[in-house]
DNA sequence: CAAAGTTGTTTAATCGATTAAACAGTATAG
DNA sequence: CTATACTGTTTAATCGATTAAACAACTTTG
């Protein structure tokens, strides 16, 4: 790699000291300092092509304008789509993302918070995997800025943006029940995630609600790492040999929609009519399917515009903590029976 | 953000120089250092939780440990999947991947370029937009290292790891003679991107290779910032309106064969039978889709790490340009009739 | 036993940029 | 005409870590 050219080089160039050349280039001091020398010196740095090491100046300032980014896995589409919008909005505010895949691992992810704050990052915005409690109590202790994202621990008092999956999933189920619904099921994941959590009350609650009595055995959770594919279509065979079985399934992500829906399909069970489905998550894929799902959709954009706006500002100054919940949006297609229009 | 332990600190709470806590902790100079001295040393960096200062290291040593990234969009698939294996691949070698989406503008990769360059990244793992041959003209007059990905510029003696992109597209559409097909159309993009470009030569040698005709009529080119889902429908129009329709379509990328499939769907055609579809890139959302997709898989897994292994030798020395094709695996199903098994 | 070699540790320069403080030289005020 | 204020620029310390070179205190060696 060629040397670069240093704020030395167009001192030298020009006949005058380092100090004189970098009040030039930063715009500082200009009452100051003579408009013929700050020309000269522009033109020399123009010359030179000259462009900050970034490293020094961190050094010397104490800030690197790095962002580190922590989600469960960057090849999901849910986080790479948000990895996008934050690295873009970070970028308009000159700041760069660095990122790492945990892996749904909190052990992991303690290993990359230290990766990157050796690096310096001057904030995070984590994803926080389950039990991750720990990493999360770490980085108040130093002081460091950070904002969850998608998941927070009820117990934390901390900066978090997230879905009101609560809410969400609520929704899903009225609108199953509203459909003519009468036995929604759900097949979701094993796990004391928060957000995974709010779900299921929201669908407890949404048959409450509906004086329906909610049958332990309408839900199913499936373990993180187990095989998703069998696990989900034992869960759809477990529900659909009830003595009453289900009559509709409200999935608690797109990838266990995914399977289910590749099941149910080669069971020859027809949705609707036989059956209901509504997913969370965006699931363009199944616009390829006979039966487009019913989904909620997350306010991505918002949610990744947010949570690095948020922290940006935490890390001028330390705010109090900001905690938001979005809503998410329910697009109806063709997998839930028609709703009556009010 | 607290202030970090430094050398500083460990020094003075051992009551040595810094130097001798820096060799320690590097284990550098191990002959020459008091056992008990370095005992305490390592104690007390371990009881202050020291961590070394990455920004202050890379200044002196002029090295970051870090890669930069860049590709069209974080968010495709196909990138992300990359930037996975690619992270996690550098980890291993403790390296830090940045990264920036380049939307396929030149420019803007260009400026992304810069910007990783003044937080002096070591190397890049890039995959070129269009009509970034200066973008790679200047990394190299700059000496500095990085690895073409998936895309390169023929005339550009450089690294990089790509799909047999030509053999691939010849594959796929012998593997549509094979099933008896006679008029296989193509639907690509209109660009100079090499790799598509080779996407079109392996079409019509393997018609010319068997002997058909290459009609002009049989090829649609895409713009690439056209709305892709009503220019693939126009396409697929006039693909079928010609006075000998076509009776198959290989699909040069995984969006334009799912926007092309919704759109075959809603017109009631049936895939195989009136139609076959093969397409590159994998298209696992086709599970939903009554005819899963026959697809030409690329080895991502490879790719990633062939060009992370290649980027890291050349950072440690310079090195002959490595220029590697990757074989495409065909992954047949339902959308291709079925071929005759030799 | 003096010269030479070892051992264990410190000194000090350095990476590139920032910035408070110092310093000439000139202009203004009293 | 001296004291003060301003202008334009330089000096030098600093950020935290690395590392060649120096150094003091012992040990060997011839």
């Amino acid at each position: 790699m060629k040397k670069k050219v240093s704020l030395k080089d167009i001192a030298a160039k020009v006949g005058v000291s380092t100090a004189l050349v970098s009040y030039v280039l930063n715009n500082k001091k200009t009452d100051r300092i003579g408009k013929e020398i700050a020309g000269r010196i522009k033109i020399a740095a123009k010359e030179l092509n000259y462009r900050t090491n970034q490293i020094a100046k961190s050094l010397k300032t104490n800030k690197t304008f790095t962002i580190g980014l922590i989600v469960a896995d960057i090849s999901n589409p849910f986080f790479s789509a948000l990895a996008r919008i934050i690295e873009e909005e970070a970028d308009k505010k000159n700041y760069t993302v660095i990122f790492g895949s945990a892996e749904e691992q909190a052990e992991k992810s303690f290993k990359l918070i230290n990766t990157l704050l050796d690096r310096q990052v001057d904030g995070f915005i984590i994803a926080p995997a389950e039990n991750a409690e720990s990493n999360v109590n770490y980085l108040i202790q130093h002081d460091v800025p950070f904002v969850l994202i998608d998941r927070y621990f009820p117990l934390i008092e901390t900066n978090w943006v997230t879905l009101d999956n609560y809410k969400a999933s609520l929704m899903a189920v009225e609108h199953l029940l509203a459909g003519g619904n009468k036995r929604p099921g759900m097949i979701t994941y094993n796990t004391t995630l928060n957000n995974l959590r709010e779900r299921k009350t929201g669908y407890e609650n949404a048959l409450r609600k509906n004086n329906i009595h909610f049958e332990k055995d309408w839900r199913k959770e499936i373990l993180f790492d187990s095989n998703i594919k069998s696990s989900v279509e034992k869960a759809i065979d477990e529900l659909l040999a009830l003595p009453l079985p289900i009559d509709s399934i409200l999935f608690a992500s797109n990838i266990l929609a995914f399977h289910g829906l590749k099941y149910i399909h080669s069971k020859g069970i027809k949705i609707p009519g036989d059956l209901s489905i509504i997913t969370f998550d965006e699931m363009e894929a199944s616009d390829l399917f006979y039966a487009p799902l019913t989904y909620l959709e997350q306010p991505l954009l918002e949610m990744g515009q947010l949570s690095t706006k948020i922290l940006l500002e935490n890390m001028d100054m330390k705010k109090d903590p900001v905690q938001i919940k979005l809503d998410a949006t329910l697009v109806v297609r063709k997998s839930t029976l028609p709703v009556v229009v009010k």
